[in-house]
RNA sequence: GGAAGCGUGGCAGAGCGGACGAAUGCGCCGCACUUGAAAUGCGGUAAGCCAGCAAUGGCUUCAGAGGUUCGAAUCCUCUCGCUUCCGCCA
């Protein structure tokens, strides 16, 4: 959500972010509308301030026939009030739901594309393993060394399902902890936060309405949620904080859950797009201010490449194009680790930054030095996610005779160098 | 699953049809006293929206949504949340 002022000063902003995002929206019809909600806005308040005197009155009368007579006149008003009140209600109704489309203004830097293919390489780190041997891909690997269970994973949990068993089990709490304790020494606040949400967090993170098809809803009217995002941005839902309490740095564990509607072809195989994973998530709140923003922004994806560099995966990173950012993302950053069986880089990660676009619809806010009252900016990005990462760590460190290596830094979670 | 109670400002907590955006305390800010601090005293201190250059004025908000009433923090209904007790469970 943007601040309605902001909006109308900037319609070619917002017309801008439209085109660049590839999403419709209409921002003169929201002008229009907004024109006429304020007319009424301002008709509604006279005629309760005439109401409200008029019942001052009514309360200093003494005499009873002049009380009833009062009253029986202010009745008339009354009813022109609640009629002019339901014309405004209805037209707030559906201002709001259009508020609750407009994009958010991508940052210059976001480069031009139609797709995910527009995306840009700014950096790579690590040696392409070269393998004198013929390799076999993660479902091959897992499967011969027992990590991995999918013909009974869809027996029991359907499409896209899955156990992880022995060492492959191990694995992925091991990459979970190491994570968790990387980022708690880099200061971040640890936490397990639910996986089943209420729906106003996915409101506030943007996840709904428009990503309603993605996410599990409950017969209680809870949703599963997709990533510790959700949860977490919710965690300070309509609070006021203190700036001397800013930045907010959060590395959150979490289940995640997605439908995968609308990817039904793809990566059917294996364990690369799943309805259910493991992820561990960053999620950092700080002041209202573009610079502190880019700042997190750097150092968030900086993070997770640290946890990159420390389990060896070769990686890129890209920046992502305009049609591959959400509503509400103002720049993204994807880190992709390298899959060797498929020679070329997978998304691992995804970090981007929102300024207040959620923290809006979630009313989080600060007072700053000035005392004045701010919305905070929030941003977020993987820290990991398992299995997924198990593709490429296991491709990677795979040997000529099957085994894989384990790395380094995981090695006293498994009590190993080798997993055979 | 059953029963009872509760939800008020940054926090604690009073108010239970009109004088209430709301006592009081804590916190915070300013001033005075002090070499400085503490303590004390005095004053200030909710948010959002609309109009206005501003001063200021108006509207809304006492968990949320409806309702009763000329008038609701206060009465009614539903929803959400919390607490306690019983049952069940990891």
């Amino acid at each position: 959500m943007l601040d309605i002022k902001f909006i109308r000063e900037n319609t070619d902003l917002i017309k801008g972010a439209g085109r660049k995002k590839r999403i419709n929206f209409d921002v003169n019809k929201l002008i229009d509308l907004d024109d006429n909600r304020l007319a009424l806005l301002r008709e509604v308040e006279d005629m309760r301030a005439k109401q409200n005197t008029e019942s001052d009155k009514i309360a200093q009368l003494k005499d009873d026939s002049e009380k009833e007579k009062a009253i029986s006149e202010t009745k008339k008003l009354k009813e022109d009030l609640s009629k002019k009140e339901s014309e405004l209600k209805k037209t707030e109704e559906k201002w709001q739901e259009l508020m609750l489309q407009v994009p958010n203004v991508p940052d210059p830097s976001v480069p031009e594309g139609e797709s995910d293919l527009d995306n840009q390489e700014i950096r790579k780190w690590g040696e392409i393993p070269q393998f004198n041997f013929k390799i076999k891909n993660h479902i091959e690997l897992m499967q011969d060394l027992n990590l991995l269970d999918l013909e009974r994973g869809s027996k029991v949990a359907g499409f896209r399902g899955y156990f992880l068993k022995g060492d492959g089990a191990l694995l992925s709490l091991a990459v979970i902890q190491f994570t968790m304790e990387q980022l708690a020494a880099n200061g971040f606040e640890p936490f397990i936060a639910p996986g089943l949400v209420r729906e106003e967090s996915f409101l506030g993170t943007g996840w709904l309405p428009q990503g309603k098809e993605e996410i599990y809803k409950t017969q209680d009217d809870l949703y599963l949620s997709g990533t510790a995002e959700v949860p977490m941005m919710g965690l300070h839902k309509d609070e006021i904080l203190k700036e001397e309490d800013l930045p907010k740095t959060y590395v959150a564990f979490s289940p995640c859950y997605r439908r995968e509607a609308g990817s039904y072809g793809k990566d059917t195989k294996g364990i690369y797009r799943l309805h259910e994973f493991m992820k561990v998530e960053q999620v950092v709140l700080c002041e209202a201010e573009h610079q502190e923003s880019v700042k997190w922004h750097e150092e968030i994806a900086r993070n997770s490449e640290n946890i990159m560099q420390a389990l060896g995966i070769p990686y890129r990173v890209v920046v992502n194009c305009g049609a591959d950012l959400g509503l509400g993302q103002v720049k993204k950053y994807d880190i992709e680790g390298w899959v060797p069986s498929e020679k070329r880089y997978r998304e691992t990660h995804s970090a981007s930054y929102f300024h207040d676009f959620q923290t809006r619809r979630l009313n989080i806010r600060y007072k700053d030095k000035e005392g004045k009252i701010r919305f905070v900016h929030s941003l977020n990005n993987t820290a990991i996610a398992t299995p997924r990462i198990l593709i490429s760590l296991l491709e990677n460190y795979q040997q000529r005779d099957g085994t894989v290596v384990v790395p380094e830094v995981l090695r006293k979670y498994l009590n190993k160098d080798i997993i055979s």
